[in-house]
DNA sequence: AGGTGATGGATAATTGTTTTCAGTAGAAAA
DNA sequence: TTTTCTACTGAAAACAATTATCCATCACCT
């Protein structure tokens, strides 16, 4: 279900933080890796239960805050108020959106910390952090 | 309550898109207009049933999704996945967000467009929209 | 002023998320 | 291994946020 190499290396990052590495939190970060697409928690949920049929749904939201600390995960902002979930990017990237198929694509860093730092010396305001989304349409629903 | 220079320029945009001018509506604008925090929607409800004391807590969903609509309101994603409103910002600006005090501190126009350009020839993907926030600790805050 | 349909208020219903709790099973020690 | 200790899980209830329903009313057009 999992590759030793990739288990090996989550397990103790699991561990470094406290976390048990269980089942259904390997399940969710798999459904994860498995798509390229952003995931509400109920189809996370019922993509779990494929290969693990007896989780529940309070795991999935429990499993997903875990993830998301361990900045395996990232949480996805939709327009209309709801929040998804997708595999976290290597390194600092931000998502691409497409409308059509849901579909993530990363994009390549972003010199947001560079701005950060001028932006503070105009506003006076110290930025901590930056959330930032492309939204837009990918190859394939271009055709 | 309301000045009427603005009024006049308000209810009619009100009508070009066939929306009623009431004064629950213009109320919630006025409770925006009148701070520069973001508001949840409970905080807005408050301070609406202090002029309106009859107002239901659904009329303000109602019309903020109508003031969002017409771009004079704008929704802030949170960090723990609540929403809030905040009077829209004149022209393309993002906000800043205080973790602090939750005041929203703007800045003016970000090279984003030009990097859509350049991120849509990298990737293919056709960019329509941008969604950022920047989040830090405001002047008075950092005192 | 009168007619009409959009809107508001009250309330119920939904939906999304978190908590509770008793039982289970990781992980570390023995 | 076996034991021990908790963090974790599943199920259900509780809670919070948002939306739908209903009918009376009000904004606005003529
Ligand atoms: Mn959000
Ligand atoms: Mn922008
Ligand atoms: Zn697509
Ligand atoms: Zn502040």
């Amino acid at each position: 279900m999992f590759s030793v190499e990739k288990s090996k290396e989550i397990k103790s990052m699991f561990h470094d933080k406290g976390f048990k590495c269980t089942p259904q939190r390997l399940a969710v970060l798999k459904v994860l890796q498995d798509t390229s697409a952003y995931l509400s928690i109920n189809t996370i949920h019922l993509k779990v239960k494929e290969f693990l049929p007896d989780t529940g749904l309070a795991t999935v939201y429990r499993s997903l805050e875990t993830l998301v600390d361990l900045n395996l995960v990232v949480k996805v902002h939709l327009e209309d108020g709801c929040h998804s979930y997708v595999i976290a990017p290597e390194g600092h990237r931000h998502p691409i959106v497409c409308t059509d198929c849901n579909k993530v694509i990363e994009f390549a860093e972003f010199p947001l910390d560079d701005l950060s730092k001028q932006i503070s010396e105009d506003t006076g305001v110290q930025i901590k952090t930056h959330f930032l989304q492309l939204f837009g349409k990918c190859k394939e629903c271009q055709a």
